[in-house]
DNA sequence: CAGTTTGGACAGTGTCACTATCCGATGTCA
DNA sequence: TGACATCGGATAGTGACACTGTCCAAACTG
């Protein structure tokens, strides 16, 4: 298909579409001569999976590149796979150092994390963050919260796990990373309906 | 204090404090002449509201503005403070209808929740976003998750139990909703991990 | 072969969260 | 008292970002 018809499968006007091809995130259809290029189902995909990670992830156009990067790289091996998708995923704000809470979290927990990668700095400034604005979090309510997360993990897992290559691993991790974190806010918000409601 | 040493207490610019004052996110000091004002702790905690929302919670300046209305506002009753503060909460991307999917799901899990509210609408178009993206969400997963943020939700309610004074809970509410996603989105990075290794 | 479409270059737009500049009035300190 | 910094308030500018509009020549299309 040519880049109007790209443009009408996907609801994307022709122009945004030039513009994701100047910024790598789509990949150049093949040429079938000098102004005129075909596009394929794999485009279609691809331009679904920037539109999702832009407007539902929250990612900038950047990110996505560093994304589709990753996506296009031999895949990893499973035990780097996880290493690898959270360093290809954009960061949340970090300010602070550690602090010693988390630690001590991940210590009751008996959580084996890599203590210098990224989640755990988001966490020790998103809890700092929510202290700030009058919201602390006690360690009684981030125990629970943390079990419930390893609950959320374990389906995450499980489905990684149903891959049928690394590629499709890879696939499923990071862009099942960013895209569900949104489901599971609106889950947390029905969740919050309902568990209020049977409390009477 | 004055605007300067506002500025100094909460690490904000006085130009920024400013601007905050002109959006009306945070309330105008008690004037001690025509050009001078007397700022309390209270505006050093609304500052700190204010940046946190902003900056971890993705908030927008009109989203602020609207949230610290309802918070200035007398609180409502009990039964009705969920409605207000997911009625206050800025919404994520919404555009289709509400999927059968979710009306299953809701109908499966025996929750009672407000079929046209903001939250539900949502989740539709989070699933269908994650769909697009090439992350499909089968019903058994998705009612994993669901499972997982009930417990997050108890939490939630916990806490909004425990506050003093209804204007507390809304506070508790409102803000703990939003300023709480970015932990549980690290919480879930790092249980990935934990999870990951402990399957080895 | 007239008219449309394409790819490509390049600059412009709209939004948003600040940020800088001015101004006259007011504090502060020598 | 008077020099000088600071304050509030009003107005306008900045930089980042995700597009979006304009042009152009080449090349399809009817």
């Amino acid at each position: 298909m040519r880049i109007s018809e790209l443009a009408e499968a996907t609801g994307v006007p022709v122009h945004t579409l030039k513009f994701y091809l100047r910024e790598g995130v789509l990949m150049p259809g093949t040429a079938t001569s000098r102004t005129r290029a075909e596009y394929g189902p794999e485009h279609v995909e691809r331009v679904r999976l920037v539109r999702g990670l832009v407007e539902y992830g929250g990612v900038s156009v950047e990110g996505v590149r560093s994304i589709v990067r990753a996506l296009e790289s031999p895949p990893p091996s499973r035990p780097e796979l996880l290493g690898v998708a959270h360093a290809t995923l954009p960061a949340g704000p970090t300010r602070g150092e550690v602090s010693a809470e988390v630690a001590a979290l991940v210590d009751d927990l008996g959580w084996q994390v890599w203590h210098e990668g990224p989640p755990v700095a988001e966490l020790s400034s998103a809890l700092e963050a929510a202290r700030g604005a009058g919201v602390p979090v006690s360690p009684e309510a981030l125990r629970r919260y943390a079990r419930a997360m390893e609950a959320v993990a374990e389906v995450d897992v499980d489905v990684a796990a149903a891959a049928a290559s690394p590629t499709e691993a890879l696939h499923t991790v990071v862009v099942g990373t960013v895209m569900v974190d949104p489901v599971l806010v609106a889950l947390r918000r029905m969740a919050q309906e309902a568990v209020s409601v049977a409390r009477g």
